[in-house]
DNA sequence: GTTGATTTTTGATAAATGTCAAAAGTTGGC
DNA sequence: GCCAACTTTTGACATTTATCAAAAATCAAC
């Protein structure tokens, strides 16, 4: 849990107060490897803190599981769409590793924004940061070649290659495993 | 003005208060065909509402212009990324037609921001509405063809076709002039 | 309307990436 | 340690898309 307001506190600052409420909101869950967080079809009620593990966001398209995102440590997760729309996920969550995770309900996070400001502020801040993420992906997933895309990785994000299958990264920079295995044996 | 603020409370309903603040923050800009609102290199401090008109946003990535969005009517738009972090701008931003634009100033927003929770919580949920818009085009960028990109942009975006040259939107959708011409005889 | 500039299309070819199949390597349970 | 399952690599070939060049179409200013 400290680890959680730690992280919050990172992003945005909150008063002694607000920080308080947060223990009671959020309940601890383990989940070992290949477990499934969020299942296509079902309504995801529900944003997680990963405090500990690594974890895969994938849909099924046309035949293919296509890993599109990774969490780690301090990544907050969810199926964005699901959660914030209340319709069916389209998108599996699963996990890379045994891991620990903090949960807090929709209902709950719309209380605590509704009723504070400094929570809705670092809500707002922290979508700032995950937007401007996603931008920089997009950018690097619509205009860069394979080999650029997998170089972008190992010096952005080199963890990943640490923690994750070769299979699930080369579906995250959209290229076929075999194609990744090229580009790396020519590095 | 108006159009600003019902496209606001459509977002998000406002206090009458809360309301009237805003015709004083926002600034009203005329600009002509191919004038630049925003340029790589300089720090972007405004965000605009685009009441009337097209933009587009593009970078220069190898001698070539990359356009990777555009803006129409209750558009917010920005060179996203300079004006959160305060870094110079990565990208321009291009009228495609002449174009009414609504300007806040970085300063005037965070202070409207930090002063009333509800306009906090109107950015925090159009935010969320541009991150599931972002992460829609994402998906299919990463992971569809360049014929199923141009349907996809025919089924939910076909007034794009109809204001912008095809050059752009070729580049908006990752492919090349040529093969978008060709995509296109065959339908 | 004519003309020059720009955009779009068409054709030929090249480069990048995908697919299929098989071999090699790795991993995890027993 | 061994075996079965799974992942990664390698090779041959197919497909998609890019590139270059030129023709056709469209647009904008006079």
């Amino acid at each position: 849990m400290q680890q959680l307001l730690n992280h919050i506190q990172n992003i945005s600052a909150l008063s002694p107060g607000a920080l308080d409420l947060l223990p009671d909101c959020f309940k601890k869950i383990y989940l070992s490897k290949n477990d499934y967080l969020v299942t296509e079809g079902k309504v995801c009620r529900y944003l997680y803190f990963l405090e500990k593990g690594a974890i895969r966001g994938f849909y099924n398209l046309e035949e293919k599981e296509v890993t599109h995102w990774f969490g780690f440590e301090k990544d907050f997760v969810t199926s964005f769409h699901s959660f914030i729309t209340g319709e069916p996920a389209v998108e599996n969550i699963q996990l890379l590793e045994g891991s620990i995770l903090w949960a807090i309900s929709k209902e709950t996070l719309s209380d605590l924004l509704s009723k504070h400001h400094e929570i809705e502020r670092f809500v707002r801040i922290a979508y700032e940061k995950y937007y401007i993420r996603l931008e920089e992906r997009f950018v690097n997933a619509q205009f860069k070649t394979a080999a650029e895309r997998y170089e972008n990785l190992l010096q952005h994000t080199p963890y990943i290659l640490e923690r994750v299958p070769l299979g699930f990264i080369a579906s995250y920079l959209g290229i076929s495993p075999e194609t990744l295995s090229r580009v790396r044996s020519k590095l």
